[in-house]
DNA sequence: TCATAATATGAGCAATTGCTCGCATTAGGT
DNA sequence: ACCTAATGCGAGCAATTGCTCATATTATGA
């Protein structure tokens, strides 16, 4: 979205321990200000004014403006990354299902937080040269569970493996911008949307004859 | 997002042939530049540059630059709801799974265009005091798909209609930021998902025996 | 024909904002 | 204690951008 592709490495690592302190002040001044007024608001004086440093220091270590928010996105994505990396390895062996309930957990905690901030980096994302670096680490976690949906004879598990990562991203998403609290409640209906991508057939659903036939427990409580 | 609630409403309504030209031009020269680079690129003197018109034109009939965006924005939604309202008229009374595939289909080429456009789009409107005006309109659409799931006997019909749309919205935007190009491979798939959703006891995956138990064909029999 | 309303124009003001640069301060090794 | 490199500072420049206003042009109805 930028002609001169933008510079987004940062400028240079901090060697002291000050520096560093300046560095994280700034990306979380910036992260603040993301989460409350969105990517409009978001402007160097401003974080450089809210982490209690100079406009001069945050250039020390940030290129451009745009560098700030994709290490902001770097950082975040990594967690994300590092927290189902754990619930899979935390969970091998166990059956499908628990694997995929603590993978989705992990993902709502992570899209949690106030509703502004998710959404504005999503849109910063896309809208960013980090495509290649960060698309790898997403093709990571696609590969984790990928791995995992093998291990579990699921047919075409790469094209399984995106679409669980869509549907658990979008239905979190719209739980976080409706401000849903119950959590659990919302883990097991994401559950319920990709256990049910898994085991059910289309074509059988197609070949079924009737009208209106669908009774099920769902929604409410379960267990 | 903003903390004087900008002004979002037109400024005043075209009397005059031409002035429908101009309005329609702006919008449409907005619509072009979003599409190509982004909410980034858009500010009134290239809109109006790009629609051959002068700035002062369209601050005749716009009050502010997310007034502009906010029109777009309500087109765009309105085409939406009248695309689902069709088809779900369209095939009244006939299988769940045929509505839904409709709808799917539906939604997947509202989303479809250039994979900016839908992207800024969806971001400018959480950004914009655009909210009850717009949501209204999002109830709409849950309303109608609550109706049919009730129809059909679905229990909790407004929270399935809400995951639902959650699931559909997340899988095609995922779809249309990886540049997919199969529309009917990718509607199946959602179809897949959102069925999937409906006739799926969570509970009966937790009681199941565990083990690598997974082939197709759901635990609980449908149909 | 002509008066009035509707519409169109675009130079330019005021405000915002990304970022530089010259200089001051501090840390760490020797 | 001292020197150098690292870090910090912030006034302010240059560019962008939202928007106004004085003025010009065009349509419409009587």
């Amino acid at each position: 979205m930028a002609q001169p592709p933008t510079v987004i490495e940062p400028r240079k690592k901090p060697r002291q321990a000050r520096s560093t302190v300046t560095v994280d002040a700034v990306l979380e001044a910036a992260a603040r200000i993301l989460q409350e007024g969105g990517l409009d608001a978001l402007n160097t004086n401003e974080i450089a004014r809210r982490a209690g440093v100079s406009v001069g220091s945050l250039y020390q270590y940030f290129p451009t403006k745009e560098a700030v928010l994709a290490e902001i996105i770097r950082r975040k994505r990594l967690r994300l990354f590092n927290g189902l990396t754990a619930a899979l390895e935390e969970t091998r062996g166990r059956p499908l299902e628990i694997t995929i309930f603590r993978l989705v957990e992990v993902t709502i905690s992570h899209q949690a937080d106030k509703p502004g901030f998710a959404r504005a980096l999503e849109y910063a994302y896309s809208a960013l040269p980090l495509q290649q670096e960060t698309d790898d680490l997403k093709d990571g976690i696609v590969a984790a569970i990928s791995g995992l949906l093998e291990e579990h004879d699921v047919p075409d598990p790469r094209q399984a493996a995106r679409d669980i990562v869509a549907i658990v991203r979008g239905m979190a998403e719209a739980a976080g911008l409706r401000g849903e609290k119950d959590r659990a409640a919302l883990a097991t209906r994401i559950c319920r949307a990709v256990l049910g991508y898994l085991t059910t057939d289309v074509a059988a659903h197609s070949r079924a004859a009737p009208g209106s036939s669908h009774r099920q427990k769902p929604p409410g409580r379960n267990r």
